[in-house]
RNA sequence: GCCGUUGUAGCUCAGGGGUAGAGCACUUCCUUGGUAAGGAAGAGGCCAAGGGUUCAAAUCCCUUCAAUGGCUCCA
C-alpha cells in the first residue's frame, strides 16, 4: 500500500498508509490522545477525525483547548440540540445552527409547539441523554437531488431554501443517532464528548437576518467536556455581570435613568458629571494643542438645514419628530455637522485659514428604536467629542494622520491595548440610495484613506457597505475587559456636504475651491465612552480621572479637626478629596472606600496629628506609609501628571 | 420595530387569591475603635400603571409603560 507523509506541528514526519484518518494517527501516538481529540486540521482545513487523508499533509490534532476544537465541539452540540428538539417536538423545522464565540445556537421554526424557559431543563436532560449514547457523527456526500428529496419529504422548507444556494457535488449530510442535517461539518467523533449542557436563553431571530423574513426561534446554549468547566463558565458570567457598566454605574452613583425623564435619556449624577468635566478638560487641552478652535451651536435647527445637509431623507426615522412653530418645523439636532458647516460659512475663508478645525462637545438627540437602547451604550441623548476639519486636498493626508495620532495618544492614556480600526466603505450597488451618488469621489477618497492607514502602519480591516452616506469612515472598535465590543470613535471623510452647503475658500490663485471635510470624534460620546471606561477599569477610575481621588479616614472623632485641616490643604492643591466622618471603625471605613473604588485613603490618628503627617493606603491594600502632607500632595500631582501623559 | 423574559423598600432578592418580608444602604443612640463589615433601635413599599375576573387581587387574565436577552438597526 502506498504511504503518505504526515507532518506534525513539532516538525516530525511520520509515514502512514494512504487513507489513514487523523484518529488513527492519534491512536498511533497514544490512546489518551485519541480519546480527547475533537477534530483535525489537515493542510490548514478543519475536518472530522475520521476523514481519510489521501495525500501528504501537515496535521494538527485539535483538542478542546484549541479555538477550532471548541468551535467544532459547539457546532456538534448544535446538532445534538437539534436532535433533542426533534425528539421532543416532532415536526420542528431547522434553519441554521452555528457555533459562536461562547457556545452555539440553532434557529428553528417550532410550528404549533410552545417552548419557553420552563422547558430548558427538559431540553438539557434530553441532550445529555442523547449524548450518553455516544452516537458517532457520520458524514455522507449526497447529490443535490437526493438532498432536496430528503428535505421535501421531511417538509423542512428552511433547509430547502439553504440547499438552493449550494452546488451539486459539494453537499454533505451529517447524521448522528436519529438525526440528519445538511451541514459541511466538521464534527466530533461522537456525541459522548459532550458532558455538560446549559441552555442559556431563547430569542427571536429573523430568518437569514432580514427583518422582512419570518421570525424564527433562536435557542442559545453552551456545552463542555466536563461539568466543572460549565460551572466555571457560569461563574465567569456572574463576574462579568458585576463588571457590567450598568451595575457599576448604579453602585458607584455615576448615572441613572428615570421613567419620567424617558428611556435612553441618562441623568448624570454628581460623580458622573465630575468625570465628564475631567474628560472634557483633557480633550479640550489636547485639541487646543493640536490647533483646534472651539465653537458652540444651538440644540435645534430648522428643517431646511437638514434638507440642505441631506440628512433628512436618510435619517429622518432616527431623529426625534419635529416641533412646529409659526409654520416652520424645527428638529432637535441629531448631528453637529451642519451647524459647524454654517459656522465655516459665516465668514469668508482663504486658503490661509485652512486647515480650520472646529471643535465642540455637542449634545445631540437620536431617536433610537426602543429595542436598541442599552445602558449608556445606546442612548437617545448624547454629548459628542465632535470636531470638523476643513482642509485642502493637499492637507488631507497630514490632517487625517494627525487625527489618528490623537486616537493613539488617547489609547495610551486610557490604557486601551485591544482595538481595531474598521475602514468602512460604500457599496457601489447602493449609490443614490444609501450613499451619495458620486462614484468617482467614493473611489478617490477611499484610496486616500487607505493610503494613510497603510503609511501609518495602523492595523485595520476593510468592510463594504458600512460607510456614512457622505463618505468613507473609520470606526474604532474597542473591547472592554468583559469582552463586550464597542464602536467608540469615528473618523469620517466628507466630500458631499461642502458642495451641499456651498462651502468654499479662496485659493492662492484667487479662485474659489471646495474644502474637504473630516469628521472626527476620538472619544465618541460621553455616554458610550464612560460606559466603556466603567467596564474597562471595573469601576476603578485612575487617579487623574476619579471624581474622588482621596478619602480621609479619621480613626475617631477626636481627629476631625486635623482631618479638616488636611482636607483644606488638599483642596488648595486642587485634589478632589472628602472625609468619612461617620462614627465607624477604621476597618469599616476602609472597606467602604474600597467598594467605592477610591484610589487613595488617608488614615489619620494620634500619630499623624502629632507629626503633621498622613498615612497613605492605596486602593487594593498597598501601604505607602506616613509622609508629610506636602509630600503627599506632591505625590498625587506627580501621579496625575504621569497618568495623563 | 420584532421574538422571549422580568417589574415587590434606595440596592440585591424571598413570598404569593384573605390588605407585605430579609440582608445591605439610610436615620438616631451607644461605642472612640489603626488597614476590607462593632452593637442596638427606628424609618422606608397603592407590590410599574390602567382595566378585568372574584365576596376578596401584589398574587389570575388583558392592555400599556419600562427594563432585560437576542434579532433588525446604529449618522
Amino acid at each position: 500500500m502506498p504511504e503518505i507523509n504526515i507532518t506534525l506541528p513539532d516538525g516530525s514526519v511520520r509515514q502512514y498508509p494512504r487513507g489513514t484518518s487523523a484518529m488513527q494517527v492519534a491512536q498511533s501516538i497514544s490512546e489518551g490522545l485519541a480519546r480527547v481529540i475533537i477534530a483535525a486540521k489537515v493542510n490548514g482545513q478543519v475536518v472530522e477525525t475520521t476523514r481519510p487523508i489521501t495525500e501528504d499533509a501537515t496535521l494538527t490534532l485539535l483538542k478542546w483547548d484549541d479555538k477550532e476544537g471548541k468551535s467544532t465541539f459547539w457546532h456538534s452540540s448544535a446538532h445534538l440540540l437539534a436532535e433533542a428538539l426533534e425528539s421532543l417536538y416532532p415536526g420542528v423545522k431547522f434553519g441554521i445552527g452555528p457555533a459562536i464565540e461562547n457556545g452555539f445556537y440553532y434557529d428553528i421554526d417550532l410550528g404549533n409547539h410552545k417552548f419557553s424557559s420552563d422547558d430548558f431543563a427538559k431540553l438539557e436532560n434530553k441532550m445529555l441523554e442523547l449524548a450518553k449514547q455516544e452516537n458517532p457523527f457520520i458524514r455522507e456526500e449526497i447529490s443535490k437531488a437526493d438532498a432536496i428529496s430528503y428535505f421535501t419529504e421531511k417538509g423542512d422548507e428552511l433547509k430547502l431554501e439553504l440547499l438552493q444556494d449550494l452546488k451539486d457535488g459539494e453537499i454533505t449530510f451529517y447524521k448522528q443517532g436519529n438525526f440528519t442535517d445538511l451541514c459541511r461539518g466538521p464534527h466530533l467523533p461522537h456525541t459522548g464528548h459532550i458532558k455538560a449542557v446549559k441552555i442559556l436563553n431563547i430569542a427571536g431571530a429573523y430568518w437569514r437576518g432580514d427583518e422582512k423574513n419570518k421570525q424564527l426561534t433562536r435557542i442559545y446554549g453552551i456545552t463542555f467536556p466536563k461539568k466543572s468547566e460549565l460551572d466555571a463558565h457560569m461563574q465567569m458570567l456572574e463576574e462579568a455581570k458585576k463588571r457590567d457598566h450598568r451595575t457599576l454605574g448604579r453602585e458607584l452613583e455615576i448615572f441613572a435613568f428615570d421613567d419620567d425623564v424617558g428611556p435612553g435619556l441618562p441623568l448624570w449624577l454628581p460623580k458622573g458629571a465630575a468625570i465628564i468635566e475631567i474628560l472634557e478638560e483633557f480633550a479640550k487641552k489636547t485639541e487646543k494643542e493640536a490647533g483646534y478652535v472651539r465653537v458652540k451651536s444651538p440644540h435645534i435647527a430648522k428643517e431646511s438645514m437638514y434638507i440642505k445637509s441631506g440628512h433628512l431623507p436618510y435619517y429622518q426615522d432616527s431623529m426625534f419628530p419635529p416641533m412646529e412653530m409659526d409654520g416652520t418645523k424645527y428638529y432637535l439636532k441629531a448631528m453637529n455637522c451642519p451647524h459647524h458647516h454654517k459656522i465655516f460659512a459665516a465668514t469668508p475663508k482663504s486658503y490661509r485659514d485652512l486647515p480650520l478645525r472646529l471643535a465642540e462637545y455637542g449634545t445631540v438627540y437620536r431617536y433610537e428604536q426602543t429595542g436598541e437602547l442599552f445602558g449608556l451604550m445606546r442612548v437617545r441623548s448624547m454629548q459628542m467629542n465632535d470636531a470638523h476639519i476643513y482642509c485642502t486636498k493637499a492637507q488631507f493626508e497630514e490632517e487625517f494622520r494627525a487625527v489618528n495620532d490623537m486616537y493613539l495618544k488617547y489609547f495610551r492614556v486610557f490604557g486601551i491595548d485591544k482595538y481595531m480600526m474598521r475602514f468602512s466603505k460604500h457599496d457601489p450597488r447602493k449609490l443614490g440610495q444609501k450613499y451619495i451618488n458620486s462614484p468617482e469621489l467614493w473611489i478617490e477618497t477611499e484610496n486616500m484613506v487607505r493610503n494613510v492607514l497603510i503609511k501609518a502602519n495602523i492595523p485595520y480591516v476593510e468592510v463594504e457597505d458600512e460607510a456614512a452616506f457622505y463618505g468613507p469612515k473609520i470606526d474604532i472598535q474597542l473591547w472592554s475587559a468583559i469582552g463586550r465590543e464597542f464602536t467608540i470613535a469615528t473618523n469620517q471623510v466628507d466630500f458631499a456636504q461642502a458642495e451641499r452647503f456651498d462651502l468654499s475658500y479662496i485659493n492662492e490663485k484667487s479662485e474659489r475651491e471646495r474644502p474637504l471635510i473630516l469628521h472626527r470624534a476620538p472619544l465618541g460620546t460621553h455616554e458610550r465612552f464612560i460606559g466603556f471606561l466603567l467596564e474597562h477599569y471595573a469601576g476603578k477610575f485612575p487617579l487623574w480621572l476619579n471624581p474622588e481621588q482621596v478619602i480621609i479616614l479619621p480613626i475617631s472623632e477626636k481627629y476631625q479637626e486635623y482631618s479638616e485641616k488636611v482636607l483644606n490643604v488638599l483642596k488648595k492643591h486642587d485634589i478632589r478629596a472628602l472625609i468619612d466622618d461617620r462614627s465607624e471603625k477604621t476597618g469599616k471605613k476602609i472597606r467602604d472606600a474600597e467598594l467605592k473604588r477610591l484610589p487613595l485613603m488617608l488614615i489619620l490618628g494620634e500619630k499623624e496629628q502629632a507629626d503633621n503627617t498622613v498615612t497613605v493606603r492605596k486602593q487594593g491594600g498597598e501601604d505607602l506609609g506616613s509622609m508629610p502632607i506636602e509630600a503627599f500632595t506632591a505625590y498625587v500631582k506627580a501621579e496625575v501628571e504621569k497618568q495623563m501623559n
